[in-house]
DNA sequence: GTGCTCTACTTGCTTTTTGCAAGTGCTAAT
DNA sequence: ATTAGCACTTGCAAAAAGCAAGTAGAGCAC
């Protein structure tokens, strides 16, 4: 992946080239329950995504915009990631991509509780959820 | 890719487990843009898929159900590849990929009319899509 | 029928990417 | 001063992607 260049000017291609990949979308998934997260948090995910593969898709996605680095505010050796707004605004996908594996999978309970609010206001729930992750971000400033 | 066995319960990590590479999607996209698809079409597509990984992604999308193949009605030595329900609910993510690349990337006019109006009703239009796409697919009888 | 073409793949080989284990450099706590 | 935690890097083997060429069956053309 890295720095190859786009493949065609289709928008699903261009997208892909930035994260389509197996491991991408679980990074900004872990940003997006957690608001913020350090690169030791991302290794303690369930999928075990290895050291080296996380550096070059944390660069990857900083190098696109979709996230950005930040200090700790209490300790210089810790560093936090965080979604940008293009980071955010991915939801909307991360949202739909829920609601397909909801139909053709069996997934855990707690994410069926947060889905059935989507499903009775789609609209709705991500645009708080959007608010929500852009206050966090210090977006709305 | 190929067999491997799913890297935990959340249901982004099982959905990029069957489809989360770089070229499964647009395998989607051409067969929702144009109904149906020989071998050979998806080798002419823009970005350029090479014939052994195509096999494979075919074979993939086959087995986790979201194509089928078919035989040509006049040729037997063609096959014909349709998308199955599960296939063409993929849809609302595909559209939120189009979405997000227009905010965020220069993309063709053709499909910056298209999204119009998705943008001006977005549910109505993929229940449009999606009849049309099931009708084409045989899939309401 | 023989030969030629088209279609849907397969095979073999090189290059790139992933996965895994171990190591490095900095900070902070004991 | 020693140890521990954090954010990476490095080296190497295994897997996947990319590329060129080949194969098997169907469909004409003669």
């Amino acid at each position: 992946m890295s720095k190859g260049k786009k493949r065609s000017d289709c928008p699903i291609s261009c997208s892909l080239d930035i994260w389509g990949d197996k491991w991408s979308l679980l990074i900004i998934r872990d940003l997006m329950t957690a608001k913020q997260c350090t690169y030791s948090d991302f290794l303690r995910s369930p999928e075990g995504i290895a050291t080296n593969v996380l550096a070059a898709r944390l660069q990857m996605l900083e190098e696109n915009g979709l996230i950005k680095k930040f200090g700790h505010p209490d300790n210089k050796s810790k560093v936090l990631y965080r979604l940008t707004r293009k980071g955010i605004d991915l939801l909307p996908i991360m949202i739909e991509i829920n609601l397909w594996a909801e139909k053709y999978s069996t997934l855990p309970k707690d994410r069926k509780a947060l889905l059935k609010d989507v499903k009775k206001d789609k609209a709705g729930s991500i645009a708080t959820m959007t608010k929500e992750l852009t206050k966090h971000q210090g977006l709305d400033r």
